[in-house]
DNA sequence: GCCTGTTAGTTAGTGCACTAACTAATTGAG
DNA sequence: CTCAATTAGTTAGTGCACTAACTAACAGGC
């Protein structure tokens, strides 16, 4: 019993923290990025999209694991700031290919300088931000594994 | 030029991982609360609740970190659920006292195996938890004063 | 050439989370 | 006591992020 009630408020320091700390990231990544008029998870697709372009909606769905229903208004924001175009494959219409204006290019540019500051506001290293970010990964591999067993047979 | 383009690349890694991490955590919980009938949110007040009540709606804010706007629909919420009251404080007329109803006080017995649940769903033992409690708690401090030195005099 | 089933995106609706603007109550200066 | 400044919550508006339901386009079998 009182094993649980520890467990209760301890709890409250694990969920807990990494919500916090998720919000608290991005609201000072918000300040840095608000020169490139990118809100957080758009600074993620076009960090996505520098890495290559065109790409899919799928295709970058998968690579920042969203919804396309999430990334539908998200690129229509982003084309609206001119940054990407939308446009239907030729060899499959169903697909719509994301691709850079040259604006949305040009921005890479000034992009280079946001994780080095970032760093410095965080006050990270190379090596505690490799490390966070294996924990990171082991965190979201283990959520994904307990999500798929779901629908399987839990014992207990 | 090609140290930044890494950067560009850890970077992804690095806010990245913490963004997906935390909503594939919450995702986690999803299964789990929807017994309870609360959304992850909730239940962070609800624990917050459950640790002490009544409590004050900036009061909830400051532990939780959230702002007063996010909370007054959430809380408006958990009453129409029936686990919580709201009343005006008679001492201070503005300040609003968030109670537990009798439904909401007895929902934490059901609530102890939740954290349990969580740990063995994550693959976590209580010391790694920890040591991630304390890297986001780092965190979190650095991206607070991060944030607080903005107006102020920043060098470079 | 059709019909069935699948796949890619979009739309609708709910719920956070934030900022800005507002109302109402309290406090403090004079 | 009265008025200005502060404080506590609420409301309005924007933007994620999700699920469920929908449209359009492709793929295979017949």
């Amino acid at each position: 019993m009182a094993a649980k009630d520890n467990d209760l408020l301890l709890e409250r320091q694990l969920c807990f923290g990494l919500s916090v700390a998720s919000r608290s990231v991005i609201a000072a990544y918000k300040p840095v990025l608000a020169p490139l008029r990118l809100t957080h998870p758009q600074y993620l697709v076009m960090l996505a999209l520098w890495e290559e372009a065109p790409r899919k909606v799928k295709d970058i769905g998968a690579a920042l694991l969203l919804e396309p229903a999430t990334l539908s208004p998200l690129l229509k924001r982003l084309e609206a700031a001119g940054y990407v175009t939308r446009h239907r494959s030729e060899a499959d219409e169903r697909a719509l290919a994301v691709d850079l204006t040259p604006a949305g290019a040009a921005l890479r540019e000034q992009a280079l300088s946001v994780p080095g500051t970032m760093m410095a506001r965080l006050g990270l290293d190379r090596q505690s931000a490799t490390a966070l970010h294996q924990s990171m990964m082991a965190l979201i591999t283990a959520a994904a594994q307990a999500d798929s067993a779901v629908g399987s047979g839990r014992s207990t």
